[in-house]
DNA sequence: GACCTTGTTTGCTATTTTGCCAAATAGCCA
DNA sequence: TGGCTATTTGGCAAAATAGCAAACAAGGTC
């Protein structure tokens, strides 16, 4: 009658992933991320939001295995768990891409 | 200070699309529509929400231009906007799988 | 037209997410 | 130890999401 369970089950573990990707800062770390390793004041000086707050989006980030972190004296390093994050950015361009051409083909 | 304006909206953007995906029943949609154009009360079988949960959930693919929709009599069929949507869950299985492993390397 | 069937929209409540501030924690150094 | 810096966590209010049910719209059929 409904998804099954295990189906279910299957695209929760995936949008966990999906969900902890979907915000604009988040975003924003995980690309500067992919530059290298960077500590949150590093990271919140660049958002320019609250410190806590950039704290929180990276422990939701580290929550769904995007990133870890390591100590560094009394600084925190953060780093890409899987550059095949990446990916993610090259699929995005495309979709929005293809939107945008879309749109102007729409606009005519 | 913070964020450039240029940056941010670029980053917005890629987020509206992330966040289209991220929730569970609309990435099962999305990878429903992958095999073919699917009718609302079709997907809404599968799902087991109510219809008008899954037409909304239809709405805020559409917003994001990831899908489309065509009526056909009394019936709207949605599809995928573009397969390179699909990326995204090769992208998310490397993710978890990486994750999988990590999980079971640290409870040895 | 009356009446289905399929979808969308609206109203409403419950839940989740955000983000700031303040308090707590941890490592350094004097 | 005291004080300073970097970070995390708890509390809280505002904003965004989710999902159901009822009202509304649009195509068919009789």
């Amino acid at each position: 009658m409904a998804m099954k369970k295990k189906v279910k089950a299957r695209y929760d573990v995936r949008a966990k992933v999906v969900k902890a990707m979907a915000h604009t800062t988040r975003l924003f770390i995980v690309d500067e991320l992919a530059k290298g390793p960077r500590c949150v004041c590093e990271l919140t000086e660049m958002v320019g939001d609250d410190i806590s707050t950039v704290s929180r989006h990276l422990s939701v980030l580290k929550n769904a295995g995007l990133v870890f972190d390591e100590k560094q004296g009394t600084s925190v390093f953060y780093s890409l768990h899987c550059r095949c994050i990446l990916d993610f950015f090259s699929c995005l361009e495309s979709v929005i891409k293809i939107n945008a051409k879309e749109q102007a083909e729409l606009a005519k």
